[in-house]
DNA sequence: CTGAAAGCGCTTACAG
DNA sequence: CTGAAAGCGCTTACAG
């Protein structure tokens, strides 16, 4: 009876219900005007059957296929886990699945990938991830295909895309003031690729706190970095080998911040005895290392599950929500780890 | 023209190219018996409408959806990266879709959860990841349901039931072999959790590797452990605070050895000048550390390709593999890096 | 080598 | 509050 090909379909619960198709789909879509006791008769067979509505059935007839599609290129794998983690949990509570699609953010063929899976999915939404969400290329596609999108953290907000981040410059102010609050005046930070406005709003962010607490940055302490590990360390190597070394190193991001405990250790410099060492991601390794690093984490899952609410709500929506609406700024959380101490 | 709900159907191209809808059916499928002409005009049609058969429709008239699932828990996200990058990857080259679920391998609910994503979804297959692929009530509700499953990397392996894996034993013979020629001798080895498979198949591959080299592995530098960073740290503490400390450390995972590299750290060792250590998994952490592991990569995204490759001609195959050819074993890599020298 | 018909399992509009 | 009919866009048998 479970066997392959057998399973029941919305005429046989008709049928054990005693009521018309419609009335069953009516039940199993919540829509209005069914009466009670005809709901639980149905649900109790909808139960006893083990029914289930077919996906491929609903879509081809509803013109919805409960599918959400998520489109990323991750080499480092360091958000896709968590991404998914909270956008599979929610798109179960809203009756809808996931469909990944790793993609090269510089594929000659990005389009026709994106037009394959659009076309033959009819993905009801799409959930894109940096560097995606930033690619002029995927946006049109997606555009023009007029699939809904939520762009994650993407580099700047578009007028009228719906889109989900957290509020680096306020996290940044926050990991800085608490280096501050240790006793630290000599700070050092490490930026990020100028091509990556998170870089530009983590600097920021760091600025101001330093100034709100009546210090002026120092700029020979200022270094360039990529977000790479080498372009930590190398940058640590450099500040702390300097006449007037800092007490404590700001990277602008985890990988950079292991570069720097790279090179304290080379140098012989103990962190956080000697120097302090903040991150930034709350990357899985950060809590590995030694010292485990104290950094911010970003509200991964909870942004992706903000981002399927998004796109589940958008459809049902009746006027396209305003602007304001459109971008949402979710809370960050401040780790406080032992890379950090007072001096 | 590319509006959403206007795409053009099978009918338009087959009014367009001036045959039935059956013909053109026939050459997406890549049927035989169509006249190379006809092919070539119904083809082109094809790429001029950007026409896309609908996953759908194909799924309800063909009893295949062409939706492969992957399931998936995964807190440290180590492994689903990969996993994706390999299966979307060959998904896309034999026209396949990937849809994830994250579920809780003792959720209470687990059943239905699988039950709803496949009887929904009907997917033409599905990968299971550890530890989803060593559950019992998984495999039983996968198999009710019939739906062919391959599992990636499975404790032990099943009759009748396709499995894709690495050689664990063959590989921490290979990774001992090294140390032993780097003049090793005393050499430690943290194990894994008893309950999983491959922490015997890792110790065993060091012993039989010790013995081959003529070295009788000593029982005192043998440590438990349980895969985690401290478990490993409190095993080399243990370890190298002895009377007489080993030169090197096996670490059954990546985890562990990042776990005696901070004791080794906190001792004042050195490493590698007065400690070897070696890892297991090349996880995205041993590369970043300092020094970087040793370790040895798991072919995690070939075995993705390759239960995806099974899964989809596992559908087309007329008679059932053996069971030979039901479990494959692919190749793993010895990464070398600084965390070994010779003594 | 090609096609006309039936049907997959639902939802949509339309009635009552 | 409930139902009979049509149709979504394909593939499967079945013919010729």
């Amino acid at each position: 009876m479970s066997a392959r090909g057998s399973s029941p379909t919305i005429v046989d619960v008709a049928r054990e219900a005693g009521v018309s198709i419609k009335t069953v789909s009516r039940v199993l879509n919540h829509e209005p005007g069914v009466h009670e006791s005809t709901r639980e008769q149905v649900l109790k067979v909808v139960e006893a059957l083990r029914y289930r509505p077919k996906q491929s059935a609903r879509s081809l007839a509803g013109g919805r296929s409960f599918l959400i599609g998520l489109l990323y290129y991750d080499p480092s794998a360091i958000f896709v886990g968590s991404v998914q983690q909270g956008a599979t949990l929610r798109c179960r509570e809203l009756g809808y699945h996931l469909v990944v699609e790793s993609l090269h953010n510089d594929a000659p063929d990005l389009r026709q990938q994106i037009d394959r899976m659009v076309l033959a999915l009819r993905p009801d939404g799409m959930i894109l991830t940096p560097p995606l969400c930033d690619n002029p290329e995927v946006l049109a596609a997606l555009r023009e295909s007029g699939t809904p999108c939520v762009l994650m953290s993407p580099e700047r907000d578009i007028r009228g895309v719906p889109s989900v981040r957290m509020d680096d410059v306020h996290a940044a102010e926050e990991l800085t003031s608490l280096l501050i609050k240790l006793g630290h005046e000599r700070i050092a930070f490490i930026k990020g690729p100028p091509d990556q406005s998170a870089s530009a709003a983590r600097y920021q962010g760091f600025v101001s706190a330093m100034r709100a607490h009546g210090l002026e940055p120092d700029l020979e302490l200022v270094q360039p970095g990529d977000f790479s590990f080498a372009s930590g360390r190398d940058a640590a190597q450099q500040l702390l080998s300097g006449p007037k070394p800092p007490t404590a190193v700001f990277a602008s991001n985890d990988d950079m911040a292991l570069g720097v405990l790279a090179a304290a250790h080379r140098l012989g410099l103990n962190v956080p005895a000697e120097l302090s060492v903040v991150g930034f991601d709350d990357s899985p390794t950060a809590a590995l290392v030694w010292p485990p690093l104290t950094t911010v984490r970003q509200p991964v899952a909870e942004m992706a599950r903000t981002a399927v609410e998004m796109l589940v709500q958008g459809h049902r929506a009746e006027v396209p929500a305003d602007d304001a609406d459109l971008h949402k700024v979710l809370a960050h959380e401040l780790i406080v780890r032992d890379s950090t101490r007072a001096r």
